[in-house]
DNA sequence: AATGAATGAGATTTCATTCAT
DNA sequence: AATGAATGAAATCTCATTCAT
């Protein structure tokens, strides 16, 4: 995985994942990565053997942070304001709904590792999906969500939900509020109200 | 190997799609096209003198479709109603989604034919998004959605969701159901039931 | 040959010449003919079986033009006279100059037939030094040029010369008779004068 | 085969000119330059990344090489001896007259830096003719060139009349003094020899 | 560790040319 | 005669990758 080079690795992948969302995997190239980096094309070999193995390795970071900060949301909410605390890290990382429509395009990478990596990332993405579901179980539970719903249903649903962006960006905090009141309560005008 | 023989174009576009959705823009290649039409790859330059024309092209005539089919529905029912056909209709024509992911790498294509039909699939676009919300204005006129709710938003909201699937893919009607379950009446439990 | 069609045959060759000074030999190609002519691409092949079929059919005509009409005032004029009338002549017809330029790209050709018109052509134009130097030595002979210099080096003189062209082409005549005037008495003061 | 041994520049631009006069800018090709120089089509790219950048660069040294000569030339003669020497390094130095010749083709290159480059040469090529026309008055105010024609022609006379080679080309410097003898004397007998 | 140099494989694209109608 | 359709061969160019220093 050759970590801890001399070379600032963490900047590699930052200027990875810049390009990445600025052009996608096809416009992504080591000649562009090195250009930006200010670097010889031949050094990035020094770390990584493939260009998918630098992408891959990226992704695998990017799910593994997420993935830790679901963790320690978890631990410290419950119910479905666990949910909505998710939601509110999904838009801090939304670069991630990018990459996981990126990532069919590596299925027939022709490096191993990478080949590799990717199926750890599927378990990782399985675990956080059982997570996910998971918790709306417990929501349940709690009372807090319909017994109607299939649990994978709901999960998705707050995973997906912020893809539906306002026109303007202004207030991250209230547009979390907004997407999680439409989750929670839907867009019909309440019964009683 | 038959001379002569018109090429079918519809086949051309269907292929195209096939393409595009397994290996990404990246992926498709006029090599993998004629392969698969069996013709040889310079017949493909006779009807698309670069490879961004034939996308666009594809993807215009896509949206195009949909867009048709929205303004049919729209003709036939009213309200929230006519959002859950269009629901199914987004269901039917998932990959418009992967497509709009796609869009972003084609801006820089160097065919200004390719670009002129982007600019005209972006017009077709926000003619969508603007259909989706005004009914949406339209829904809370008939008191059957909240009047707090950004209009975008819950269109965004019904276009975004068909995302979620359900792990299998069996009752395409169910899902439908269930989706535009949660968008109306949200993931709560009713106060009253 | 497949001269005499019905498709006008001195059409294609005028827009032959067009192409070829507008964009050289690499420029040229049936495409942009058979555009320019609004006719199938294929229909050409009707008239010429090779590209270089064309151009040196084309060529070929040029320098038989020029010829004939060398001829014409050869017989109708003499000495240092008739040379100055071919200078007005080689003006008229200066895309010879390019032509010939073009020439040796042709040499490679896989047409025989091209092949072999380059080899009347090449005939022709020796015939046409032949010309000039013999029209030179009759100039001699009547003591209107110097004994001194080489038939051909003075033959060739008159037909470059016209590659000095005044930076405001005006006065064509004008021109013609400045040329004219160098040559046989050159730049230099007369020493009487 | 030789990996790590640096190209030879010089080489490159040797084989180039080379090239370009045995088959012409429709001729030349990177497949034939890589194929004489003994190296990969690719290699190539590492220096020029467009064909017309190569060729460029090589009429730009070529004729940046003939100003410095004429300057040089231009410090140690006077008048019409200046011209006669310039005369004969333009013989030295003919093959400038094929690459005019080919310029044209080149406007229209999609490379900008092929662009920017000949609108460099044209600059050189300006000064050149301004340096010959400037030569040329100043013969005049030496009494060595008559009044009555223009500065430019004269200058343009000199710089074409190399085309005119004898059938043998033995001796340059014979044939150097012979055209200039014609230049400047006219092929008319004198009047009072 | 890092890099300059070179390369092979492949992608896009253009055209001359053929052939059946 | 004329043309629509298809094709093969070649040219330009881009990169991931290797290797010697």
């Amino acid at each position: 995985m050759a970590r801890q080079k001399k070379m600032d690795e963490a900047e590699m992948l930052k200027e990875t994942e810049k390009l990445l969302l600025e052009r996608g995997y096809e416009g992504f190239s080591f000649k562009a990565l090195s250009a930006n980096l200010d670097i010889a094309r031949s050094t990035i070999y020094e770390y990584y053997s493939h260009k998918d193995d630098l992408i891959t390795d990226y992704m695998f970071i990017l799910v593994k942070k997420v993935m830790d900060e679901m963790e320690k949301i978890k631990s410290e909410t419950t119910g479905l304001d666990t949910m909505k605390e998710w939601l509110k890290l999904f838009m801090r990382y939304d670069q991630v709904h990018y990459m996981i429509s990126m990532r069919s395009q590596l299925d027939q990478s022709e490096s191993e590792i990478a080949r590799n990596r990717l199926k750890q990332m599927d378990g990782l993405h399985g675990k956080m999906f059982f997570m996910l579901s998971n918790q709306v179980k417990k929501a349940k539970e709690l009372g807090e969500v319909r017994d109607d719903l299939p649990n994978e249903l709901v999960a998705s649903f707050f995973f997906h939900s912020i893809l539906s962006r306002p026109a303007n960006d202004e207030n991250i905090e209230g547009w979390a509020n907004k997407l999680n009141d439409i989750i929670e309560n839907g867009v019909r005008p309440h019964k009683e109200s």
